[in-house]
RNA sequence: GCCUCGAUGGCGGAAUUGGUAGACGCGCUGGAUUCAAAAUCCAGUUCUUUCGGGAGUGUGGGUUCGAUUCCCACUCGAGGUACCA
């Protein structure tokens, strides 16, 4: 009887299959438990070994809950919309969603080969318009809201109609945009409809406006900040530039503040909390007017955060953008004004990050004047101030802002010092705390915490400005020029969005004939010839009848990747219902998410948005809770081991038409590069016949005319190259037919590579495919050997030649049920030694997966089934519960085993073992030392070690140490199995 | 520049609150079995040594009877971020 892998799998996946064993349900007397993964892009490549590690770890976790006695929802779907899908819908006309479906496949195919424990009748797809209705659905919620600031929450717009037809807006206390006018009661009520639609756009949720967004020429769409990368785009690298667009954005500003606060809530990495903290970029300061000198009518409004330090202005610096530039500029400064602004919008963001140390602004000419002095500030424009930030203007503190004091250094600039005993010669003071201010009138002598109150307190009397909290989140573009993605259920009317009402949802995708934006600029649904919305009908009906009074033209916009996967965890605690979102039942049922596994790379994407989504809902009572994930861990990336052949490149000219391919082993080849460099040190050009390469003489002949030749590295096939770094030099030949003639310069008769760690991808021919693991060693040795790896949340490399480790340990495991070729279990009393075995291996087992450590539990393992082994243990009081905590980790063995020992029920369904902690005690001893009776502390030690051999232990420890402090050592007694006492 | 994390044998990595550093696995060495190979099993494997021992967790300090673990400074590496007033 061997240990059949491929049979047991087969077989238990079928069983699996056929029993939906890992269906949850939403009621049940245990305690829920939801597991999550990060649903995948479904790739064309498809799986490779470094996709399915957070997915085993979550596994993992699910099975051992199960085991625990929670009712586990682990589910699984399909992120599907996306751009690479609609890229190879470009090139070759092929409907992205042929090509999802083929993906979606092998994903599936691959997922099942693992064994994971997934409950597939909650699979979602956030391209199926029975789930993409949802995300529509939401949409229309949130643009049926605003964010009342009073009540801190989301509040349907119509309660907004009522306060404006009671008292206007005058009063409101609403997240809107920053270009009210205020309007009473009567006001509103005599306005047209058209108008009063205007007026809402700017306090909904989500709002069309006019918005300066990233566009990319290459790609034909706008992309999110977290979709650049050094100011080109993050997919194909293309270039990236401002434009004006209109567009629906989503208010998350009007959440800044309570998504910062959520994370105290929550148990996430601290990093991710800490990149979300600083994308939210909370910062505490003040508005503070300036007048003009000369322009009675027009103020500069600064924001900053050191107030403190007004008395210190020297100077004031707009942005290149700033509306009040053009006004103010004087006649003289003019030409130089306008050159700059030209020069700086023909700086492209690339240049502009790439150039951050460059000083560049010119003088306006204007002068503000100080609210508390009065003194006349020049005001210049430089392109270190961002108009997007703030108001695009600041007032510059030389001496307390590096930039300032940059600034002021290079144009000559006062630099007046408000700090006292600071010396401001060479840089600035930045810190806060820790000096008192001085020339600074009524600041005098004030710590910064009693400036900054008193300085408020001051600009709010006089009321020169007012107390501001700031932040850098943005409100977040939600419309793609793309046609994968989720069409908007808006059609419009005289130029104003309406929404579909819910119940005819969902607005189905269009067919297209060309995925490309169309020539006059539209995007990719302004291809689409039936894409109007009939509001007689409610269908969506062909764009020539829009003639027609009722018939309207629908967005051709698409939402953007992260709209799909903001909500969809709450999607499959219901994901089959048609009527509902998710039924209260299932949501207050199974509430939020445990444990979430996902990569760290959604900081500030995915995992934020999805928050503000989930507090949206839960504003609106269609949600119970305001953060969805308990707990998250970030899995790290498995990288590629790449593997390198070295060919040897001939830099002489003359030798061209003779010149052979030549390959050297990599050590030869580090032997020849250091030999080189000795030869060269000693000024001497060589040339080598590379033929010669094996004749060591040759070497360090030196021959003056001629030059080195350079090694190439060259990507081999992974799977081309056994444990010990040998190349298949066959092999490599067929694989590449280019290199069929070529020679190999090798090393012992071998030809070894050279290694590098790399991220997986296939053109570095790294790739591992876990369907060939599977294959050769087995679901359950994958997944072992994927934890085995290291920490979970650790980035780490795969190295196949590894697995034979834990796939001996299978065998093992496998091996103590069988005696002389048959099954076999006794059911002896199990000894003391071999219960001891057993629940130290629970307890540990336990503990580290309760703390993640996944890989540290495989070795508790393998220790376990070497003791057990060496006892010759098979008595089933042992084995089973053994199998039982084996089964997270190896499902299929531990089916296969549980099945044999005649139990017809899967064991995913039997409870955890518990442990006997006597058997344990006995395991160790705890030797509490005590040093003249003051200090006790403990010292673990083996329990088979004789008194005598603590004592000298701890003596020469002692010895030692009194050796080193220069005194006598003292004296040591030990009193067996209990204390040991030093005593003076 | 800033933020975060990390550094332990040839390699991946273990080490509860500070308590035998190097578990477990890979690789390597030797042996058993075999006609031979694969597979399997056993032993060894931080370095050094005059075989008593000595040194040792990136570097330098500190706290402690005792430090991989705690504190300070530094070096190197990985990831994130970028003129945020």
């Amino acid at each position: 009887m061997e240990y059949n892998f491929r049979k047991i799998e087969a077989d238990w996946q079928k069983y699996w299959a056929e029993n939906q064993t890992f269906k949850a349900e939403n009621k049940s007397d245990k305690p829920k438990f939801y597991v999550l993964d990060m649903f995948p892009y479904p790739s064309g490549a498809g799986l490779h070994v470094g996709h399915p590690l957070g997915y085993i770890a979550s596994d993992i976790y699910a099975r051992y809950k199960r085991h625990k006695g929670f009712n586990v929802m682990h589910p699984q779907g399909y992120d599907s919309f996306g751009l690479p899908a609609e890229q190879y819908a470009i090139q070759t006309g092929q409907h992205p969603a042929i090509t999802t479906e083929t993906n979606i496949a092998t994903y599936r195919k691959q997922l099942d080969k693992i064994g994971f424990s997934f409950d597939w009748s909650r699979e979602v797809r956030t391209s199926d318009p029975n789930y993409y209705k949802w995300t529509q659905w939401i949409f229309i919620q949130l643009f049926e809201s605003y964010y009342c600031k009073d009540a801190d929450q989301a509040r349907p717009i119509s309660e907004l109609i009522a306060i404006f037809n009671a008292e206007g807006n005058t009063k409101i206390n609403a997240a809107c945009d920053d270009n009210i006018e205020s309007f009473t009661a009567e006001d509103w009520k005599n306005y047209s409809e058209e108008v009063k639609q205007h007026i809402l756009l700017k306090y909904r949720l989500t709002f069309l406006s006019e918005t300066e967004v990233n566009w990319c020429p290459a790609l034909g769409t706008v992309l999110a900040n977290d979709e650049i990368v050094n100011g080109v785009s993050e997919r194909g690298g293309h270039q990236v530039i401002r434009k004006k667009m209109k567009q629906w954005s989503m208010r998350i500003t009007a959440y800044a503040q309570r998504l910062l606060d959520g994370l105290d809530k929550i148990d996430w990495p601290q990093p991710l909390k800490d990149s979300q903290t600083y994308w939210i970029g909370r910062s505490e300061g003040a508005m503070v007017t300036f007048n003009v000198d000369g322009f009675e009518e027009d103020k500069i409004d600064v924001f900053t955060t050191r107030p403190d330090t007004i008395f210190g202005v020297s100077f004031m610096t707009l942005a290149p953008e700033h509306e009040l530039v053009s006004k103010i500029t004087s006649a003289e400064q003019k030409d130089k004004v306008e050159a700059y602004i030209k020069a700086t919008a023909k700086r492209s963001e690339l240049d502009r990050m790439a150039d951050v140390k460059t000083i560049s602004g010119v003088f306006t000419g204007a002068y503000a004047l100080h609210p508390f002095t009065g003194n006349k500030i020049p005001i210049w424009i430089g392109d270190y101030v961002l108009a997007s930030y703030g108001t695009g203007a600041v007032m510059a503190v030389p001496c307390g802002d590096e930039r300032d004091y940059a600034f002021a250094k290079h144009f000559g600039l006062k630099i007046p010092n408000i700090f006292e005993n600071v010396d401001i010669s060479e840089t600035a003071y930045t810190e806060k705390e820790g000096v008192n201010i001085a020339n600074s009138d009524f600041l005098n002598g004030l710590s910064y915490k009693k400036a900054m109150k008193r300085i408020i307190f001051e600009i709010e009397q006089k009321g020169f400005g007012f107390g501001k909290i700031n932040y850098r989140l943005r409100d977040a573009v939600f419309s793609r020029q793309r046609y994968w993605g989720e069409p908007f259920p808006v059609y419009y009317k005289n130029g104003l969005p309406q929404m579909i009402e819910a119940k005819f949802l969902p607005i189905v995708l269009p067919e297209v004939e060309k995925y490309l934006p169309t020539e006059d600029g539209k995007p990719p649904l302004g291809n689409a010839t039936v894409w109007a919305w009939d509001t007689k009908t409610n269908t969506v009906v062909a764009n020539k009848l829009i003639n027609n009074k009722t018939v309207f033209p629908l967005e051709l916009n698409t939402m953007p990747g992260w709209a799909g996967s903001s909500s969809y965890f709450n999607r499959y605690m219901d994901a089959n219902n048609p009527d509902e979102f998710v039924s209260k039942e299932a949501v207050n049922y199974w509430q939020d998410v445990d444990l979430y596994i996902g990569g760290s790379e959604h900081a500030t994407g995915h995992l934020l948005y999805s928050r503000f989504w989930q507090k949206f809902l839960f504003d609106r009572g269609i949600l119970p809770v305001d953060e969805y994930a308990k707990k998250l861990i970030n899995q790290g990336m498995i990288t590629g081991t790449s593997a390198f052949a070295y060919r040897w490149e001939y830099n002489n000219h003359e030798d061209e038409k003779t010149k052979k391919i030549i390959f050297v082993s990599k050590p030869r080849m580090d032997k020849i590069i250091k030999e080189r460099s000795t030869i060269e040190k000693e000024g001497k050009n060589v040339k080598i016949d590379p033929t010669d390469l094996l004749r060591e003489a040759e070497l360090t002949k030196a021959s003056e005319n001629n030059q080195w030749s350079n090694f190439t590295p060259i990507h081999v096939d992974v799977s081309l190259v056994n444990a010990s770094d040998e190349l298949d030099i066959e092999g490599f030949k067929k694989w590449r037919p280019e290199f069929k003639d070529a020679e190999f310069v090798l090393e012992d008769g071998k030809y070894i590579v050279g290694r590098e760690v790399e991220k997986m991808s296939k053109s570095k021919y790294n790739v591992v495919n876990p369907d060939a693991i599977c294959e050769e060693y087995g679901a359950d040795s994958l997944r072992l050997f994927e934890m085995f790896l290291g920490p979970l949340e650790q980035s780490k490399p795969w190295k196949t030649s590894g697995i034979s480790g834990v796939y001996s340990f299978l065998k093992k495991l496998w091996k103590l049920y069988i005696v002389n070729g048959e099954f076999s279990v006794s059911d002896e009393k199990p000894t003391k030694e071999e219960l001891k075995t057993l629940h130290k291996t629970i307890k540990k087992v336990e503990e580290d997966i309760d703390n993640f450590s996944f890989n540290t539990s495989v070795s508790t393992f393998m220790i376990a089934v070497n003791e057990l082994t060496a006892l010759k243990c098979n008595k089933r009081a042992i084995l089973e519960p053994l199998a039982i905590i084996i089964e997270p980790y190896a499902p299929h063995i531990a089916e296969e085993l549980w099945k044999n020992l005649g139990h017809t029920t899967s064991i995913s369904k039997v409870d955890f073992p518990e442990f006997n902690a006597a058997y344990l005690v006995e395991s160790s001893k705890e030797y509490p030392i005590s040093f003249n009776g003051k200090m006790r502390f403990k010292i673990k030690l083996p329990m088979d070690m004789s008194k005598e051999e603590i004592e000298k232990a701890v003596m020469s420890h002692e010895k030692t140490q009194a050796q080193l402090q220069g005194r006598t050592p003292k004296k040591i007694i030990v009193v067996p199995g209990k204390i040991v006492n030093i005593v003076g």
